[in-house]
RNA sequence: GCGGGCGUGGUGGAAUCGGUAGACACGCCGGCUUUAGGUGCCGGUGGCGCAAGCCAUGGGGGUUCAAGUCCCUCCGCCCGCACCA
């Protein structure tokens, strides 16, 4: 029986996606007709040499949200390209020398023809991958529109350089002092580049994080990138020099606690103020010191402080007094002004750095609980040794009108500060959208007028970063004239990062075909925002935040309709697949690829397996005999649809349902309710996927006995709908061997409340808390009719006899508890 | 150090609002069919116990008629941030 209805995926997989490619099934049209519409996006993928099981996983998410949105009736745009710029195509080029291009490429066609291979219900016209001029030529149009609002800027400053790839990095790139990609410590380097002020919308970034539906992890975390911090801007004067030195800090409460003054080593003014005390060597060597060793040693919160005194003193705008100025590296540059006030009182780094250097110590807080307590105390009180109109009132009192009175003396002022630094995008690399900007000695940084986009990425001979970009080497290239004044000019030769091509990739989609644009906005006013993202976690900040920053500058612009403001109104990050709880990688030799699943397998298995191992959000561990269970349970489906169909020619429901076809029924439309709630309220495949089994199993059990093949069919029809989301070849096929229709033609079932409904249920009795009894109850009964059957149970009498009933609890639909006493 | 998540059978996991712990699947044990089988079908499978029953959701305590779920506390693992003034 076995052989004569063997499941072979291998043969339906190939039929049923010539058909949806043949016809299109999957385009959509930019004309919605007034249908509601839903945009369902999976993070473009990198190319490079094949899709990993990841792909697979996040992909069969994508897939199975947008097949149940359209049988829900909504018109679905979920496209696919590739984010095809990047430095392991370049580095792959330095090594064999084969272009970047090639290499991409070849890595496109591959994870298409398996995206193909999978099934996935993509809009194939709207591919596209970022390293097309056809692209890029937008990517440099969308730097062109922030260049000429201010909003793409060119400045000197200390940068994040990585010895091993050779480029600049940006603040996001840079984990723990070490280049993301190569691991190598970043150094430091005064250099020239561009950079988006991503700064001008930390505000909106942070309250419009309010406005969407994203996992409150991936939140918190942009929040605290963000970092906004309230407090206020004091200066300080130095009398020598006679310049102001503003500090921000959060703590103006702690001001007359203050007892020293401390400048990072990056300062400007650091050998300036030294220059001509006794200090100025040791200052000198110090700081030098400090700018040389790498940036991760330097952060470590346990190093013990050092610094060195600069010999000089600030005033204390509140009280005049005195305080001797420092150079240490525990202050950094790149957050507030590069100086602060130190209040060791109050603050556990100016403590550590005042008992190293024997500096002076003065409460200006107590301790409610315990005045005399130990510094240094960071908690609240009433202000001590400060102003006579200060002292004794609580802190956070006496912190809004110290602020006021230093802005009546005109000595600092409110202030609010973030830890979000702009966008550095300038790369010395090769394999990246060419930076549209001529610079001219006489006009400066001039851009490339729109009608000579794209600026080309010129072919070179040598990909190997020399400390400036490849594209140097083009001197043909480089060479052009000024578009202002015509005279001889050089073009920029950096490229962009290539988070700027994946933060508008999504605009594109809604418009892909535009020759004229990068889209007409009235048509992403269509589709955007994007209804359900899908991607991994390690783009929360980075990519997430590029994405959110670009879509709010295009609206001021005025290239998106103004209602959008968020790109992603919900977001779904899946886990990772794990092997032997490790993560999969070639090093391990544990790595499972998507294609040997498929070949063996097919791709039905290897998507509804990869989704039933366990919830999609979380981590999952591979199982070589799991996977053989799920293409065992497709296979039954198959099996048993085409026995009913061969063996039940279009048997409709019968009239008069027996006890076995109610049975189905009632399971078909428990599953049915089931699954709809587990896709449409969560993301609970893995329930979803068990409940169509259970359904599947009831058809076993109850097919032996007296079920007509009307309920048999529907019952097996009914599974193949539920599964289709997850396995659409094996499901299709089915579906229509036992209905002659196509599924995905069909609407989501509903399930039908008449079926949801019984007229008995399972009546749980327990003995103070403990199950002892279950019983038939009507489903209308009464709390007495209920208290009636658990008094009549002999089981619960065995454990109630001799006792005194206390109480009887009734949950209705449930259970009774009853309560006894030994007496 | 701060913030977040998690801990359930041999394994992956289920239990959606405080109400039947272990759905579904893997694995394992037994049986039947067929044998060319990596097939199909049936039954069993948290632990202890002959049984009645008792015990059981990382440990301990608490609230409650009732706790995997709520509270306190401790342990372990994972993730993020970390000299941000």
């Amino acid at each position: 029986m076995a052989a004569e209805h063997r499941y072979d995926p291998a043969e339906i997989e190939p039929r049923w996606q010539r058909v949806w490619a043949e016809e299109g099934t999957w385009e959509v049209s930019n004309d919605l007709g007034g249908d509601p519409k839903s945009y369902v996006l999976v993070m473009l993928p990198y190319p490079s040499g094949e899709p990993h099981i990841g792909h697979l996983k996040v992909y069969a998410v994508g897939d199975a949200v947008a097949h149940f949105h359209r049988r829900a009736g909504r018109r679905v745009l979920n496209p696919m390209g590739y984010d095809a710029f990047g430095l392991p195509a370049e580095n792959h080029a330095i090594k064999t020398g084969q272009h970047p291009r090639d290499s991409t490429e070849a890595a496109i066609e591959e994870f298409r023809r398996q995206f193909r291979e999978w099934g996935l219900s993509i809009d194939w016209t709207r591919e596209f991958g970022t390293h097309e001029p056809r692209i890029y030529r937008w990517t440099q149009w969308i730097f062109l529109e922030l260049f000429r609002r201010g909003l793409a800027y060119q400045k000197e400053a200390a940068v994040n350089w990585d010895p091993v790839e050779e480029t600049v990095l940006a603040n996001e790139q840079v984990i723990d002092g070490r280049g993301e990609r190569s691991g190598a410590l970043v150094e430091v380097r005064q250099l020239k580049q561009w950079f988006f002020r991503i700064t001008d919308y930390a505000d909106r970034l942070l309250a419009e994080l309010q406005t969407i539906r994203w996992p409150e992890h991936v939140k918190t975390m942009q929040r605290n990138w963000i970092g906004r911090s309230e407090g206020a801007e004091v200066v300080f004067h130095n009398e020598e020099l006679r310049a102001d030195y503003p500090v921000f800090t959060t703590r103006p409460d702690t001001l007359f606690g203050a007892t020293f003054f401390v400048l990072a080593p990056e300062h400007p003014d650091v050998l300036r103020l030294a220059e001509g005390t006794s200090h100025e060597a040791e200052v000198r060597e110090y700081v030098n010191r400090a700018l040389t060793a790498d940036k991760a040693l330097r952060g470590d919160i346990d190093k013990e402080k050092t610094g060195v005194a600069l010999g000089r003193t600030v005033v204390n705008p509140v009280n005049g007094e005195h305080l001797p100025m420092y150079v240490a590296d525990y202050v950094l540059m790149e957050y507030g002004t590069g100086a602060i006030m130190a209040v060791p009182a109050h603050d556990e780094r100016d403590f550590a750095f005042a008992e190293a250097f024997g500096l002076k110590i003065r409460r200006v807080i107590d301790d409610p609980g315990d005045p005399e307590g130990e510094l240094p105390y960071t908690g609240n009180g009433p202000l001590v040794n400060s102003a006579p109109e200060f002292d004794g009132v609580h802190n956070r009192e006496a912190l809004p009108a110290i602020v006021a009175w230093l802005e009546r003396e005109g000595k600092g002022h409110a202030s609010i500060n973030y830890r979000l630094r702009d966008w550095l995008i300038s790369r010395q690399r090769y394999w990246g959208t060419p930076i549209p900007i001529v610079h001219c000695p006489r006009c400066g940084a001039v851009a490339v007028p729109d009608d000579e986009l794209p600026v080309v990425l010129p072919d070179v001979e040598d990909y190997k970063p020399r400390g400036r970009s490849p594209l140097a080497a083009a001197e043909d290239w480089v060479r052009t004239s000024c578009p202002q004044c015509g005279g001889a000019a050089e073009r920029e030769t950096d490229t962009m990062d290539t988070f700027v091509d994946s933060s508008w990739y999504f605009l594109r989609y809604c418009d892909a075909a535009n020759d004229e644009a990068a889209w007409d906005p009235a048509i992403v006013g269509r589709w955007m925002p994007v209804d359900q993202y899908i991607g991994g976690v390690e783009h929360a900040i980075l990519h997430l935040l590029y994405a959110r920053f670009f879509t709010k500058a295009l609206a001021d612009l005025g290239h998106l309709p103004e209602e959008v403001q968020e790109p992603f109104a919900a977001l779904f990050t899946q886990g990772m697949i794990l092997r032997d709880g490790d993560k999969m990688s070639k090093n391990k030799g544990n790595v499972v690829s998507p294609q040997s699943i498929v070949e063996r397998y097919g791709a039905d298995t290897a998507r509804a397996y990869i989704l039933f191992i366990g919830p999609p959000d979380q981590d999952a561990d591979w199982s070589d005999t799991g996977v053989e269970g799920m293409h065992r349970f497709l296979a039954r489906l198959y099996r048993l649809a085409a026995e009913a169909a061969g063996e039940l020619p279009g048997d409709p429901l019968p009239d008069e349902l027996n006890a076995d076809d109610e049975r189905l029924l009632r399971k078909a439309h428990w599953a049915i309710e089931k699954v709809t709630s587990d896709m449409s309220e969560r993301f609970n495949f893995n329930t979803a996927i068990a409940a169509v089994m259970e359904l599947l199993n009831e058809v076993t059990t109850v097919k032996r006995g007296a079920a007509s093949a009307g309920a048999v069919r529907f019952t097996l029809a009914s599974a193949a709908s539920l599964i289709f989301p997850f396995a659409p070849h094996v499901a299709s096929e089915s579906y229509h061997l036992l209905t002659g229709d196509r599924v995905w033609e069909r609407p989501w079932p509903s399930p039908d409340p008449r079926y949801l409904e019984t007229a008995t249920f399972e009546l749980v009795l327990q003995v103070n808390g403990k199950v002892r009894d279950r019983v038939q109850a009507p489903s209308d009964a009464s709390r007495d009719e209920l208290i009636a059957l658990a008094r009549a149970s002999e089981r619960v009498q065995q454990f109630t006899d001799g006792s005194e009933v206390v109480k009887e609890v009734v949950v209705p639909g449930k259970l009774v508890n009853v309560v006894v006493r030994a007496s």
